[in-house]
DNA sequence: CTATTGACTAAATTAGTTTTTTGGTCAAAT
DNA sequence: ATTTGACCAAAAAACTAATTTAGTCAATAG
């Protein structure tokens, strides 16, 4: 049984990249940790960019199966966003390489890790948008601009979740929960 | 009639603030644009700090004067919201002082510029907070966290003015106005 | 006397240079 | 047909010298 060659490279990077970030990691280390040859990895990957490429590849394939096992179809839309939503910030705070790449790119800004996270927000917009057309088309909520509205959705949750801790207390799922129903369901008006 | 030394020191930090940042302004260039010796500018501020902040409090002022004049007592609660907002949002981008330090904290990551524009963000939530509390006296919308809700709006309308331009075509007043309407008004739910 | 100044200094920043590290290649080995 | 690691150019880091700068304070001016 020959050992796979390519899944030993993915293991070690992914495991050097979650340790100590993109920058900090070389392809020496990871053909030492994967008991490769630094050349075999060239032949599975152009270069170092494309191996991080599929590592984040998988990564945001993991955070949808996540986020589609947070939903219940008996619950309301808006309490499916607000438990979707919930869960993928969940697992951004909890994932070892994701807390890593969102340290680099504050603490040196590394530019390809900087796209890298763009890339993610993107397909999490994207996911939500799916999720904001079907509901539509059933009928459960009124038509909007899917594209905008995804997109506000996760700029207000990663307010409410990261931004509001710079300068208070965290709050917690059921305030978050509370905070989303206002702002999607009745509005600030009376 | 002796020149007034202190309005001369403000003026012309404000100038070179505004044309060269924070960081590349030095307290040399500072008095020689005053027409003050450099010792003179440490008898009337202890550093060059306290300098920056004077002049970013008199920034904070103009700010407020401007958003006040654009709330009219005639029109809505969340009409009033978005035209502040609106007039706020619009001094940060035509503001010289304001667009230089938004550039120098994003291009050097200055430590003293970063901090200053925070103290700006969490003067603007006060003042919305002071609004909301006066709209929820007057009985115009439910009551609600104060403190959370004024970050949410600000949040969002950052959000929709500058984060969205990162990947889209800028989104008109008008436009801005509608979706906040959506959020703040009806909600997504039908 | 008080208010103002600019030469002065310690500390920080920058510029220039050398050394080391690193991503990627490829001829040799398996 | 795969795999490898010595090798290379280019990038980054380390180091040093030279410059700049915030802040001070004895001398000066009013």
């Amino acid at each position: 049984m020959a050992p796979d060659r390519r899944k030993m490279i993915v293991a070690a990077a992914t495991k050097s990249f979650s340790l100590f970030g993109y920058k900090a990691t070389t392809m020496d280390q990871v053909a030492k940790l994967a008991n490769v040859g630094k050349g075999t990895i060239y032949t599975f990957f152009k270069n170092k960019e494309e191996l991080f490429e599929e590592i984040i590849s998988s990564l945001v394939k993991e955070m949808i199966v996540e986020a589609d096992s947070a939903i219940q179809l008996e619950l309301s839309f808006t309490e499916n966003v607000h438990r979707a939503l919930y869960r993928l910030l969940e697992f951004r705070s909890q994932h070892q390489l994701m807390i890593k790449l969102v340290q680099e790119e504050a603490e040196m800004g590394t530019l390809a890790v900087s796209e890298m996270l763009q890339h993610v927000e993107n397909e999490i917009i994207d996911y939500l948008k799916q999720k904001i057309e079907t509901a539509i088309a059933k009928g459960a909520i009124p038509e909007a601009n899917t594209e905008i509205t995804s997109f506000l959705l996760l700029k207000m949750y990663i307010a409410l979740v990261s931004d509001w801790e710079r300068n208070h207390a965290p709050l917690s799922s059921e305030q978050i929960a509370e905070i989303m129903k206002v702002f999607l369901l009745k509005g600030l008006q009376k």
